[in-house]
RNA sequence: GGGCCUAUAGCUCAGAUGCGGUUAGAGCGCACGCCUGAUAAGCGUGAGGUCGGAAGUUCAACUCUUCCUAGGCCCA
């Protein structure tokens, strides 16, 4: 007889091999035929929500890792809120308008884009961004997040464009938008003015030369050493074309300045620290300091232009550094940030003679109509003539270009609107909420109050086509502008019903209310703004627009989660609009991730050839590999990929999907509501184990409420290996297996088991939703349809017994010193298999009462057939207990027969005959069947 | 150059909630062995870190300070 068959074996049709790329895309399709995000939402009505606020990724390209990465963590949050009892919904979003997008379209339009109007340029723009919201949607469904995909929010449609002209006005209505000249970023090849995030720094060759500027006879009167010589303060410059717009020079008020006499006569006036470093690399050894001064001393004397007939003033100022050049700044308000602040200061005028694109005006007749950067050889030649040129070297340093076209930029002021940052104290104000909103992790408290403690105004206009107008009007007749509620309000509606294309396809007229007239002249002929916004301010708005917008969403939001440099981008810019607009952070708190790099820690480029891409992971692996990858690691810091890390996470991966499988297989003939056994009545083996799971339990719900998934996955995993897979399970296929399919001993161990799987489905389900959903289904008697319409299991105290786990720690410990001393056993040859053992224990003194006439219990709980209770005496070799201090042990080869049937070694096999090899335990049930 | 951050076994993570104290832990992987009734599975044992480097504070530092190195984000 085959006494395999007499055997419970576990039966399921849950597959071993996950086959996760094909299987995945059909359960997302179930996922989208029954509607399960509607079906959450249906189901949670009532409930406290919980916003988390997608911060809108650009609608260009394809996702990478690094927007992988961040959806899944949105995903994970979203799952794992939602299962512990909240209303968590999630409205994706899509950043559409700006220079990225309109300069792709640009190269598809190519020279036809001359011929074409604002309007269907922007159209074009529009149906790119819509083409990649398609191509992204399809991408980051695939990695298996829920939400409303079919109707995210997106910065062009109408409505949201409506908004962001509405919080446009509000700002205009508190007075915080400000028009000044400044000097910006610009890219002449672009012709546009770009953000601090719209440049990027690279190597760039540019001249360095260092230039004389004579002080005037009358400045230099006061110093007798100087009286009669050709005094000059010499600076050092790597922008000679910027010499035209030179009106100052700036010495740093700490620094001790020094007269040098150096060839013909001359003096030279440097900072005295980097005289000597000058002097050698003029090639001159043969000078001397004729005197020294305090930087104080000069200043507010006057030099004169080296070309132009023009005075340059010194200026202190305490950005001057002893790094490099003279000590001596040349200083061109039009031309540089702190130039410019040297102006406000000094009352300097904010000179910038230069047009948008790139070149001089005729405000320069020396220099007029030429490029700037071919300029500088042009000014270095006038240089030469005039005999003001000291020295000239080439020099390679970083220097910013544009992100776009990847030229260089150049400083230049022009009119530019801005967003104040001290009008309404919106910098302080953005200050004291960064204190009350919570930033996980920490720091980022300090980096984005840092940011906003020390930006200038916000630059919000550009010189583009794609964005949002920046709807105001400028009187004809006056220049008075035209910025008031009224026309905000007639503008807003027409963007509802329009869109923001209205502003560019309708004459003026129909853009203003009826009877609108100057506030100055009265005079009713405006002109519009041609300008567009930033689109940093379009996804700021998303408060607004989003949160404010949907009745079922709530601002502000509980939480924003993106990459630390969103402390620079939409965590910014989202905080000072909303502090600027309502007096209120958006968000309550701050979650932020790293970057994705590579298996050494360097990020990923093109360049180094180590990007991978999610689409590659998805078809090697599967999405839920991604996944796991995400939760496996912490990523409040940068977090690592490699083939050897997926390949890590796919064996851990297997790992889980096993264990879930073998309890499916135990599970397959139990039915909970007629097999279950009364905790009461449970083995204890049974009962230690829902200990375990309720401890699983508490980690794990702990650790997805504070976002810490890589302890929810080491928790899950660990508790598969060591609490289930080496322990629990191991031994408990011995009575799965043999006892009779409906006794209490094996209902005790479904009831338990059930337990456990139920459990740990529904605590995997936020990170592996596609195992966690697939296993579900195979689950008999399952409460739901998917596992995702589940909550998370509470922690149950009946099932956390203080004494029965002290007992079982002891238990375990005895087992810890058995199992190293049986396998000393089998590499004496003593022994092969476990079963083969006979286990003689001499417990010390104190354990002795506890387990007396326990022996079945530890040979089940050893996995061996024979275990016998002894004293030290009748062990002539034993092996020490490590773990249990005083133990002995000594292992044997077991008595009797192998029972065919359950494996175990046994006296009473060979006793029945009508079953001869099997043992006693066996014996009742197979007779019985 | 500035701001913020990271650096524990080959890999991923723990190291009592800001403020130091026994032989630094886990899982995976690896090596060796067992099993063949979770089987392209399962079980066991074992070898691997002195905590990026240096100096300092202290009776005592992986945990504090400084500097250095490597890396990341942001900015100039």
């Amino acid at each position: 007889m085959d006494y395999k068959n007499t055997l419970n074996l576990p039966q399921t049709a849950f597959p071993m091999k996950a086959n996760l790329s094909k299987r995945e895309p059909e359960i997302l399709a179930k996922w989208e035929e029954m509607r399960l995000y509607h079906q959450l939402r249906e189901q949670s009505k009532g409930r406290p929500t919980y916003i988390l606020h997608d911060g809108p990724p650009y609608a260009n390209g394809h996702i990478h890792l690094g927007t992988a990465l961040n959806k899944i963590l949105k995903d994970m949050i979203i799952k794992s809120r939602q299962m512990s009892g909240f209303d968590a919904p999630y409205v994706p979003g899509w950043d559409c308008h700006g220079l990225p997008i309109e300069h792709n379209v640009d190269k598809e339009l190519g020279p036809r884009k001359k011929t074409m109007t604002k309007v269907e340029i922007r159209q074009h723009c529009r149906r790119y961004a819509e083409r990649f919201i398609d191509i992204q949607r399809q991408e980051f469904k695939r990695l298996g997040g829920l939400g409303e995909w079919e109707n995210p929010y997106l910065t062009m449609s109408y409505d949201y464009e409506a908004a962001i002209a509405r919080e446009l006005g509000r700002f205009f209505d508190r007075g915080g938008v400000i028009r000044s000249k400044k000097p910006i970023y610009w890219c002449s090849s672009c012709t546009t003015a770009l953000a601090e995030a719209e440049v990027e720094y690279h190597d760039h060759s540019s001249p360095s030369i260092y230039v004389k500027f004579p002080l005037s006879a009358e400045s230099g009167a006061g110093f007798p050493e100087l009286a009669g010589k050709a005094v000059s303060v010499l600076i050092w410059t790597t922008t000679p074309w910027t010499l035209p717009a030179n009106l100052a020079i700036a010495l740093h008020p700490d620094f001790t300045y020094a007269a040098v006499a150096a060839q013909g006569g001359e003096i030279w006036i440097m900072a005295e620290g980097l005289v000597e470093g000058c002097m050698q690399s003029f090639g001159i050894a043969d000078y001397r300091i004729v005197r020294t001064f305090r930087a104080s001393d000069l200043e507010g004397l006057k030099c004169r232009h080296p070309f132009l007939d023009r005075d340059s003033v010194l200026v202190l100022g305490a950005h001057v550094t002893l790094e490099a050049g003279t000590g001596c700044v040349h200083t061109a308000p039009g031309h540089g940030r702190e130039d410019y602040d040297m102006a406000l200061q000094y009352g300097l005028e904010v000179l910038s003679p230069v047009d948008d694109r790139g070149r001089f005006t005729a405000e320069v007749p020396l220099f007029e109509g030429q490029f700037v950067f071919d300029a500088n050889e042009a000014v270095i030649a006038t240089l030469k003539e005039v005999g003001r040129l000291v020295l000239q070297k080439g020099i390679t340093h970083s220097y910013p270009h544009c992100w776009r076209c990847k030229k260089p930029v150049i400083f230049r002021a022009t009119e530019q609107w801005f967003i104040s940052m001290e009008k309404n104290d919106l910098r302080r104000k953005a200050l004291d909420w960064i204190d009350r909103v919570e930033w996980i992790p920490g720091w980022g408290r300090d980096r984005i109050h840092n940011m906003i403690a020390n930006r200038p105004d916000w630059c919000i206009s550009r010189q583009r086509s794609w964005g949002v107008p920046i709807t105001v009007f400028t009187c004809e007749e006056c220049g008075e502008l035209l910025a008031s509620r009224e026309v905000f309000d007639h503008v807003t509606a027409l963007f509802e019903k329009e869109g923001a294309d209205c502003w560019f396809a309708r004459p003026t007229e129909e853009l203003l209310p009826p009877g609108a007239a100057c506030p100055g002249c009265g005079k009713s002929r405006f002109k519009k703004e041609m300008d567009i916004l930033d689109v940093w301010f379009d996804s700021g708005a998303s408060y607004a627009a989003v949160l404010e917008g949907r009745p079922y969403l709530d601002a502000p939001a509980d939480l924003y989660l993106e990459g630390s440099d969103q402390h620079r981008g939409w965590f910014h810019s989202s905080l000072l609009e909303a502090v600027g607009t309502r007096d209120v952070a958006p968000y309550r708190s701050v979650l932020t991730h790293g970057f994705v790099v590579d298996g050494q820690g360097y990020k990923m480029s093109k360049s180094l050839g180590n990007v991978i891409a999610p689409e590659e992971i998805i078809r090697q692996y599967g999405a839920e590999i991604l996944r796991l990858w995400v939760s496996g690691e912490d990523y409040r810091d940068d977090i690592r990929i490699s083939q050897d890390i997926l390949k890590r996470l796919s064996e851990a991966y297997r790992r889980i999907r096993n264990t879930c499988r073998f309890l499916l297989g135990n599970l397959n003939d139990f039915d909970p509501a007629r097999d279950a056994v009364p905790y009461g009545q449970m083995e204890e083996l049974d009962r230690f184990a829902l200990g375990q799971l309720q401890d699983l339990l508490q980690r794990v719900r702990t650790a997805y409420e504070r976002f810490e998934f890589h302890r929810v996955y080491h928790a899950l995993h660990n508790y598969c290996v060591v609490d289930l897979s080496a322990l629990y399970l191991d031994i408990l296929k011995d009575r799965l297996y043999t006892t009779g399919t409906a006794s209490p001993a094996r209902r005790s161990a479904q009831t338990a088991l059930h337990e456990i799987l139920t459990s740990l489905l529904k605590l995997m389900a936020p990170i592996l939703s596609f195992t966690a959903d697939e296993a579900w289904t195979y689950l008999p008697h399952r409460t739901s349809e998917t596992v995702h319409l589940e909550s998370f299991p509470e922690v149950n105290p009946a099932f956390q017994d203080e004494a029965l786990n002290a007992r079982w720690q002891t238990i375990l410990s005895l087992r810890s010193d058995v199992t190293r001393t049986l396998e000393g056993a089998r590499q004496a040859k003593t022994i092969g298999h476990p079963l083969d053992a006979w286990v003689k224990l001499a417990l010390p003194e104190a354990l002795q009462e506890g387990f007396a006439g326990q022996e079945e219990l530890l040979r089940s709980i050893f996995i061996v057939s024979q275990v016998s209770f002894v004293t030290a005496s009748e062990l002539p070799a034993p092996v020490k207990g490590v773990e249990t201090a005083g133990l002995l042990i000594q292992v044997e080869p077991a008595l009797g027969e192998k029972c065919e049937r359950c494996w175990v070694r046994d006296e009473s096999v060979g006793r029945f005959l009508d079953h001869p090899v099997i043992c006693h335990r066996c014996h009742p049930v197979v007779a019985g069947q």
